[in-house]
DNA sequence: GGCCCCTTTTGTATCGTTCTAAATGGAACG
DNA sequence: CGTTCCATTTAGAACGATACAAAAGGGGCC
């Protein structure tokens, strides 16, 4: 590709000494006398080196990157996420090879394969709704370790960060019923998403150890964007008597009821309590500010990374299942509810 | 790192061929007899082969990997722009490596020589603040075909994509202008930034071919995020006569300023015309719906990727300087004049 | 001078591929 | 039966670094 990269033997040849000592420079060796190491690092600047890692992982069997899949970077919280990895493995020396799936099992296969062919240290993955577990230790093998972001896969001899989904929602559940609120529906979300399902739970606990029955009319579906929550609002209130809250699957389907609240007249953080999840930076400033639950993506990242660096560095490691906690944020979209 | 990871004279000693003979299967050569292609394909799937591309990268002097740097992921901008770029490499067969400034020049120094340690076959940089081109052609050398994006640099024998921030602010100028405003302030982002100069310096080719002078006091500086924006929002109204509508310097500035509007009781998209610049999602769900000037930076992320492999498969190729056009999406936050 | 020891340097094999040129082994031909 | 030719296969040297063991150079000491 390149007219000529330079190399060890370049410099060694222009400075008369062996490929060896150059390569003992480089490292910064203790064994190269004071006046070589001049010689040649004065060499070295000269003619622009530039260290080739690849053969000198080549060399030492090792791998300086580490690959990160996720869905699709234009989600936010796996922006988040990832900025936060980088800066980690950053840090720590490593390069991060990036792939994204789209929620598609077969580009994740794909992707996943042409990652595993630069042979990464370590892999953090943000699995593909519906990834067979099985098939993706398949293809990258039982060498690489690898951390399970955000989603569980059925065969599980990997490490597993997770939010603590459930926790969180019925945090945000029983926020609202101290507020006084009896009608508390669930709102956004694919139900056959294992996040929807968890989050669905701690809903349906906090409730549970309430004594309030669920009713089915409360769960409600929405794709995970503002818009088409927006377009579900009304499905809250088909029925009589309508909920006085709700609890939301994540921020923006929050943000989406409020303008569908709004729509009808009716004022969230006022009339109606709403809360979200995730904690995204539109939250704070959202009028009204929502209330919320914070899962600090890029404190995840960083997490993942961390993990993932320890597993490398220690192979022997056992895998270990962690849960992030998720903490609520209380703002201004939660209020007793209205005649209270 | 690993136990053992299996190599090419694995499977060539498991079926008895040499490794050459194995190396040609892997490439679908023509010159390998069917049975022997069959036997060897079986044994590569019984061993669990995966191939070394680093190897064979050091073989061949090439590379499959191009480096993608921007300032920070968490900026919705970069990381639609690193999902298009991301989404053509991979197409292509080239696996992404990332890295991530912080808008630090220090820190851009350190990324980007480690990822030219990994040989990437391109690098696509957008530059933090304040860069040096020089200092940075030192860093990567001549070698390697870099883009810059968004931000030009001084010493330019390198690719160059630009959003074409002039017309754009110009073009939601005219737009203002035509609906019979007057006074038009720019608000928000910061004067010493080259974007914000340049969406200035738009919106002043505007004011000035309609033959209106500007006021200084219409400039307002603002820190390009919503609740700096809002914040800043009274310093449009200091004196009379106030403007009837301002050209934000971005969405966030926009959606900040309509919150900061709305706090005075002065309702966007009646008492007073807003723009924007990016066209985030939010825009299209905002009340009122943002009109604003649309980068698509997700198809620039395409674009620059695809201007990258271009660069990579033919190196004799001149650099050259792209102006990606932005176009005027009109919503529902300009309006004529009150009292018109 | 010969011997030992210590510091510094180096030759050479190696990592997992690919490339080159050359070898192998039939089949076809005269 | 000896050639030629073609289709396959292969040995061995790269690629740019590191590891290992061994060599070289200089004192110091008897």
């Amino acid at each position: 590709m390149n007219p000529h990269r330079v190399t060890l033997a370049d410099i060694a040849r222009g400075c008369d000494v062996s490929r060896a000592t150059v390569s003992l420079v480089l490292r910064n060796s203790p064994l190269v006398a004071a006046g070589t190491r001049k010689k040649v690092e004065a060499e070295l600047k000269r003619q622009g080196y530039v260290y080739n890692r690849a053969a000198a992982n080549l060399r030492q069997r090792t791998s300086s990157s580490v690959a990160l899949v996720v869905n699709d970077l234009s989600n936010p919280f796996f922006a988040e996420f990832a900025a936060g990895v980088d800066e980690t493995l950053g840090a720590a020396g490593f390069v991060t090879l990036l792939g994204s799936t789209g929620e598609s099992t077969e580009q994740q296969r794909r992707v996943l394969s042409t990652l595993n062919e630069h042979a990464p240290a370590g892999i953090i993955l943000s699995p593909a709704e519906h990834s067979d577990g099985t098939e993706l230790l398949g293809i990258v093998g039982a060498h690489t370790p690898v951390l399970v972001f955000n989603r569980q896969l059925s065969s599980a001899h990997w490490d597993f960060l997770a939010l603590d989904n459930r926790r969180g929602a019925r945090r945000a559940t029983e926020h609202l019923l101290q507020l006084g609120h009896r009608r508390i529906a669930f709102f956004g979300g694919h139900a056959d998403s294992s996040s929807c399902r968890e989050r669905r739970q701690g809903h349906a606990d906090a409730l549970q150890a309430a004594g309030i029955a669920i009713e089915p009319q409360w769960l409600v579906e929405s794709a995970p964007t503002r818009l088409q929550a927006a377009a579900q609002t009304g499905a809250l209130f088909v029925r009589d008597p309508a909920p006085t809250a709700a609890v939301c699957y994540n921020d923006a389907v929050a943000l989406g009821l409020m303008l569908g609240l709004n729509a009808r007249g009716c004022r969230p953080g006022h009339d109606f309590s709403v809360t979200g999840f995730d904690d995204i930076p539109e939250a704070a400033v959202s009028l009204p500010a929502l209330t919320t639950v914070a899962t600090d993506p890029r404190a995840r990242g960083r997490q993942a990374a961390e993990r993932i660096l320890e597993r490398v560095r220690h192979p022997e490691l056992v895998p270990c299942e962690m849960h992030a906690s998720a903490e609520l944020v209380v703002r201004d979209s939660s209020c007793p509810p209205p005649h209270y």
